[in-house]
DNA sequence: CTCCGGTTAC
DNA sequence: GTAACCGGAG
């Protein structure tokens, strides 16, 4: 795909100028500085701006700058990402906040280089922030502008952002005006207009230079991703009371809802009996079966069994006060593993 | 049950 | 290269 160089001016130039009249209002957009938009960009990858839009304001007043999270503990910022699932972004995002005040000086580092350091930064996440927030002339590439660059250029054939897509984000963004206005404007296009099921060809900026809008291809560019098959799993869990406080326990640090909490729980790969999961778990009496439900995630079904019993404090678990559990981190599973059992 | 989405570990 | 990692909405 060679570009003239006018015609490269021409999309940017509407790109900026679209984005400056149709961006939407965002908590980040009202003043924008790094360290904001580096916990902005941990939170949206894999998951949608709305949701991200209502947790941004609480992250950020808790910890208004790299330091104050580097001094925090990593329970913290896990209680704080509860329910956005991806555990681990919110402890590459601590680990990236020590590393930030401990190398860089407590301030978010502006080149490329540097920003690919941080754990939990890819080439995206560090083009967004050096392009974004300091103006630098950084390609990025998400869903979003491969979507749109593959249709501007009727490009089909790759259902992910791919080489081919860097180098043309690359070639458009060194010679925008704003690299901030640029990038975003073209994230924001793919996000309102440029959408991945009935774009709104009719609004969009770039309609009259678009290559699949001229041959009518938008419905089959990018192809679709091909999708994980889901495995079928069984989780069985254990509200365990005693004298109105209930056993925890913190999942490995790796794998699924790393470092996350829960009621004692077995993982399997197949089912078990009452006696097998009570076995496992080295508990005496009996477990009275409360509920079952299904948690689907992306690559797995999880057959959930929940099981009440009463047991002596055991040093085994962390007792926590059925009043205190807000403050314990858990993923969505486990606040519907509490809502079988009535406390939330 | 399908769709949507970046980084990292293997 | 490819699998693992999540949750809410449709």
């Amino acid at each position: 795909m060679a570009f003239e160089q006018e015609e490269i001016l021409q999309i940017t130039s509407k790109i900026e100028r679209w984005f400056t009249k149709s961006a939407r209002e965002f908590p980040w957009r009202n003043d924008d500085f790094p360290w904001g938009r580096l916990v902005c960009e941990f939170m949206a990858q894999q998951t949608q701006i709305d949701r991200v839009a209502q947790r941004w304001p609480i992250m950020l007043q808790r910890f208004p700058e790299p330091s104050s999270m580097a001094k925090s503990d990593e329970q913290g910022v896990l209680e704080l990402w509860q329910g956005l699932g991806y555990y681990r972004r919110a402890k590459n995002l601590k680990k990236t906040a020590e590393i930030i005040a401990s190398e860089f000086g407590g301030e978010v580092p502006s080149d490329i280089e540097s920003l690919l350091q941080l754990p939990g930064v890819g080439k995206y996440t560090a083009g967004a922030i050096a392009s974004i927030a300091f103006e630098k002339h950084a390609p990025i590439v998400d869903a979003n502008v491969h979507r749109v660059l593959c249709r501007l250029c009727n490009h089909a054939g790759d259902p992910t952002p791919s080489t081919w897509t860097w180098q043309i984000s690359e070639l458009l963004v060194t010679s925008c005006n704003s690299p901030q206005l640029f990038n975003e404007g073209l994230m924001e296009l793919g996000a309102t207009v440029c959408t991945s099921k009935s774009p709104s060809c009719d609004d969009c900026p770039l309609q009259s230079c678009c290559g699949a809008s001229k041959e009518n291809t938008q419905r089959d560019i990018p192809p679709p991703k091909k999708r994980a098959t889901k495995k079928r799993v069984y989780h069985y869990s254990v509200v365990a009371e005693h004298e109105g406080e209930l056993a925890f326990e913190q999942r490995n640090d790796s794998g699924l809802w790393a470092g996350m909490w829960q009621v004692p729980t077995i993982d399997s790969d197949v089912k078990l009996t009452e006696a097998q999961v009570r076995k496992k778990l080295n508990l005496k009496n009996k477990l009275i079966s409360i509920g079952e439900f299904e948690h689907v995630l992306s690559h797995r079904i999880i057959s959930f069994s929940v099981f009440a019993c009463k047991i002596e404090r055991d040093r085994r678990f962390s007792w926590v006060k059925q009043d205190s559990l807000h403050e314990l981190p858990l993923a969505s599973a486990q606040r519907k593993v509490l809502a079988v059992h009535c406390v939330t």
